[in-house]
RNA sequence: GGUGCCAUAGCCAAGAGGUAAGGCGCGGGUCUGCAACACCCUUAUCCCCGGUUCAAAUCCGGGUGGCACCU
């Protein structure tokens, strides 16, 4: 059974601790192929911004879901469930290892285990209404609404969290069936992937510290003027791809919210924050391999080397 | 040397007798169709000593430190 399942090598970790270059280095070392998981890489445009990998730093690794969608397109976890899948297989069909590298937790855990997001959800009317409801009548009241379905999400959701408790009454009314409970149904499940998910970390103050570094270089590098060209080109501020960090910053920098000055210290701090909820999220998923940096004198041939080993006695490539 | 002002959490900062707002930062957490999103939790006994009072961060006295002005 075990030697049934189709290999899977995950890379990950916060933001700005290296994931990109280990990455193609690993798929260089064992014929990898690699699948972003990156909920911001995906847009054309956004490339400064999102620290995206560049053809040089490819070094002719294949690299699937980078440049795919358009910025004024809506991208979210199914979509890339979808194809990440379908990239996934062609590599395996292909005899190639997939190595999904990119820090977005949830895209990740969508393909791993392979969670089941399948719903109609065309139709939009009934959450809008929601949200209407949510601004007369006070997020309390949609928060009773949850309550009187589906207790255990009532509990589990804050009622401010308004966007998670329209969608909890979403999946109720489109369903019938209680979002919790899905949940843990799908929580139970096992990957059908041979998979090593790979967490790279490093010290808290080192990590920030690379932070504000890469903010610096990304301002010196012209994000700005990368903000600016996709502004003229119709992105707006509601859309999902300029929520990413670093483009709501500049675009409220260009709308008069504040100096240019505050706009990157609040990236900064935006950045910092998010690296932190990335380490929260991969702390609580299971079965995951920690690469401290720092355990191996930040020497990146003996991390490969660690990673290596790991692959070779979970079969993922021959000893 | 004198006079005045100030002294509250890592930072900013409310509070002027009734048992310490808030913001930021830090730290922790939630997350199963927007996830670089959205949301939650946590963080002081008020410079020190003494006094008044049932009760003091808040009043009085004395220290210490800082700032301003004067000689």
């Amino acid at each position: 059974m075990e030697q049934k399942k189709l290999p899977l090598v995950i890379v990950t970790g916060p933001t700005a601790v290296g994931k990109t270059s280990l990455s193609v280095e690993l798929a260089k070392r064992i014929g990898g192929e690699i699948v972003s998981a990156d909920s911001m890489q995906v847009y054309r445009g956004m490339d400064i911004g999102s620290a995206k990998v560049t053809k040089e730093e490819m070094q002719g690794v294949p690299h699937y879901l980078i440049d795919e969608f358009d910025p004024t397109e809506e991208f979210h976890v199914v979509k890339f469930q979808k194809l990440a899948k379908r990239y996934i297989h062609e590599i395996h069909c292909r005899g190639g290892i997939p190595i999904l590298v990119g820090g977005t937790g949830f895209y990740i855990q969508a393909v791993l285990y392979d969670i089941d997001f399948t719903e109609n959800g065309e139709d939009s009317s009934y959450r809008e209404s929601l949200q209407r409801l949510a601004e007369t009548e006070g997020v309390e009241k949609l928060h009773e609404m949850l309550r009187e379905v589906d207790p255990a999400s009532a509990d589990a959701i804050h009622a401010n969290n308004v966007k998670r408790v329209i969608r909890a009454l979403e999946f109720y009314h489109e369903t019938g069936q209680r979002i919790s409970e899905h949940n843990e149904a799908e929580r139970q499940k096992e990957s059908p992937y041979n998979f090593a998910y790979f967490v790279l970390n490093d010290e808290r103050e080192r990590l920030y510290r690379n932070i504000d570094l890469r903010v610096d270089a990304m301002m010196e590098q012209g994000l700005l003027d990368e903000v600016r060209a996709l502004k003229a080109a119709g992105c707006t501020r509601e859309m999902v791809s300029m929520q990413g960090l670093g483009y709501k910053e500049m675009l409220d920098y260009l709308a008069g919210e504040y100096s240019l000055e505050e706009a990157v210290r609040v990236l900064k701090r935006d950045t910092r924050h998010f690296a932190k909820r990335q380490l929260t999220w991969f702390r609580r998923e299971r079965d995951v391999i920690w690469v401290d940096k720092g355990q191996f004198a930040y020497d990146s041939e003996r991390i490969l080397g660690y990673m290596e080993d790991v692959l070779s006695e979970k079969g993922i490539v021959q000893g």
